[in-house]
DNA sequence: ATTGTATGTAAGTATTTACTTACTTTTGAG
DNA sequence: CTCAAAAGTAAGTAAATACTTACATACAAT
């Protein structure tokens, strides 16, 4: 998916106005007011809101892809693999509050089926990895072997969502990295050998 | 909070109404509709829709508190009784979606003061009587000490939300007790000395 | 039987929302 | 420079939504 210069700018003042306001607030006419143009120019390089939405979700899902790609290659054992994932969403939800909003208003998309296949997509996608580096964790020693995959998949995701849904709620009040790498320190904890 | 007979019929219609279609649906038209009187009648009952809102969730923390509290008195293991609430709530869960479908709905009343305030007291209800547990349990040797509770709270919390949420997404099409029993195993067996 | 209160209805209103239409301006390739 | 396509505008539309108003009925206490 490709996007050009002025649909960016589209997404980018979408996510300003999410991480501002809230989902809720993200209507055509606020969106036209903050890209400084009216609304019939939208619909010029969106075929509707529900696109724009979907242009949010594809933009970071290339994003975490990438990151993803590049942190399984990346010849370091698997709790670093494990922390590097973690650290980089954490970062990234702090950097763009808004992506978080999104990602996390499974909701909200449930009526629209392609938004919400794509929510779900993004969600198997970070499983699909994890399950990877706790497999290859298990096999070299790294992870104790006592433990359901499966499970421990929900419980890492798990946590690391509340997390965020904890300082969203919180209005964005404390230190979400060092909250993060606390919480990260005791899943270490749990799951190493 | 106590409701009159017909207030509750109406919160009741209202989580029938989430559960089969989504919050989103929930408009007055529709909830009229599905109690059999006009918009106008539901007026005489609650002052507004918010209000509406505010009642399934004040039920739920009725409930829940009950609970909380009869499982905090009993004098089983901790383990145990971090075992039955994680239960409890599945199985209120299971039998009605729509509590779920609120709860978990933070994104949409972060625009109401009220809600969110209501839906934040919540949480920090369960992570408040988790902690007590926790503290219990290590006390007694139940618990393994190394952990960090507030940590492991979010833990908790977060692997039962997540799993609640994946369900939801695909379309309660999974056995939530059955998986939350794995779920829950995987967690004692972290947790235990 | 009277009457006051609680409950109900039918038909609105005001506002918001996503989207459209008919027309104009900008821009860039030949 | 020309002119066609891309981008923009002003002013709509239709539908949805929460809520109101003026009037009607049910019913319990006196």
């Amino acid at each position: 998916m490709t996007f050009t210069k002025k649909q960016k700018r589209i997404i980018e003042a979408a996510i300003e106005l999410i991480a501002e306001k809230s989902i809720q607030r993200l209507t055509i006419k606020n969106l036209a007011r903050k890209v400084g143009v009216t609304e019939g120019a939208l619909y010029r390089h969106f075929p509707g809101k529900i696109d724009i939405l979907l242009g949010i979700l594809l933009m970071f899902q290339d994003e975490a892809r990438e990151n993803l790609e590049e942190i399984k290659k990346s010849d370091i054992s698997a709790l670093q693999q494990f922390e590097n994932i973690f650290t980089h969403r954490l970062e990234y939800f702090a950097q763009k509050p808004a992506v978080a909003a999104v990602i996390f208003s499974e909701s909200i998309f449930q009526n629209h089926k392609r938004l919400s296949s794509e929510v779900n997509k993004f969600l198997k996608m970070h499983e699909e990895s994890l399950r990877i580096i706790l497999e290859r964790g298990i096999q070299k020693k790294e992870i104790r072997e006592d433990i359901s995959i499966e499970e421990t998949i929900y419980i890492i995701i798990g946590s690391m969502r509340y997390l965020v849904t904890r300082w969203r709620l919180d209005g964005h009040n404390f230190d979400l990295i060092a909250s993060g790498r606390k919480l990260l320190e005791n899943l270490k904890g749990l799951l190493r050998c």
